[in-house]
DNA sequence: TATTTAAGTTGACAATGTCAACTAACTTTA
DNA sequence: TAAAGTTAGTTGACATTGTCAACTTAAATA
């Protein structure tokens, strides 16, 4: 078992978890993609949430979630009202429909998590979470 | 220290790696992308090594694979030769200049992962390593 | 030997990422 | 309070990475 990094082995869980996704999803059938799917499953969880908070959670571009939100508003996931407390923003929500899908979304994630994690201890995954946060925290630092 | 798992974590990582490498390598100013420096890197590390060995090391479509070692024979940092066991099959080098560039790659992933890993101990990314094989081997049984 | 599979190339397009310019709204400064 | 600076969201334009298909030539298999 080797004690070195290699950042090949990350790249590697995620290709595998994207490839695994795609295989319980069936996504492609309506219109769904990998990035839908983030943006649903931080909507269903984030009550009143704006774009903002999106852009933030995963640090993407503010241009790549506007396209996003116009997308998930076509397909009838989600809607947008106004917000209160700020009229540059607006409140995301899902739709009927989008709880529909979230909903399937966060069972297919859940079997997905189950399988990955079949024959791991606790302990290992929290030792696995301050390892990903401690690498993550000093990546930030190159910034 | 939270014992759950979260998908995101893994996706940061590779994000934040990501950033880290393109502020160290400042690689735009030569045409390198990432793709590019993951075939270099390879190709260093594999004396005689064949567009199939990067496609399978990296399970990355070969007409991807194929378009990056055209793109790398362009800039000159690569070139291919007939492979003597297989007429179908070509022979990766460096060349000079290549070897140059890979030289600089390989010190600027070894600086940005010293960086990440500060603070860790040699124990937990034994555990990380562990963890990260069985996820990737638990995820294929979903092909 | 005929059939099937595989290495590599190119076509065509999708998905994700990045930077810029802009408007309207909010916050800070003088 | 007004002006200056910053921010939320939208759209333009393009780059990078990913995916599937069709094809030729070579190798493996039946």
């Amino acid at each position: 078992m080797k004690n070195d990094f290699s950042s090949d082995a990350v790249f590697n869980i995620v290709h595998c978890y994207r490839l695994a996704m795609r295989s319980e999803l069936k996504a492609n059938e309506i219109g769904l993609n990998s990035m839908h799917v983030k943006c649903l499953s931080f909507i269903k969880k984030n009550e009143s949430c704006t774009a903002h908070d999106i852009v933030c959670f995963f640090d993407k571009d503010k241009s790549q979630i506007a396209r996003l939100i116009k997308e998930m508003i076509e397909h009838k996931w989600i809607t947008k009202t106004a917000n209160p407390e700020d009229k540059r923003s607006l409140i995301l929500s899902l739709t009927k429909d989008g709880k529909v899908l979230a909903t399937q979304l966060y069972e297919a994630q859940a079997k997905i998590k189950q399988q990955m994690l079949q024959g791991l201890s606790q302990e290992e995954l929290r030792v696995f979470n301050k390892v990903s946060e401690t690498m993550t925290n000093n990546l930030k630092l190159f910034k």
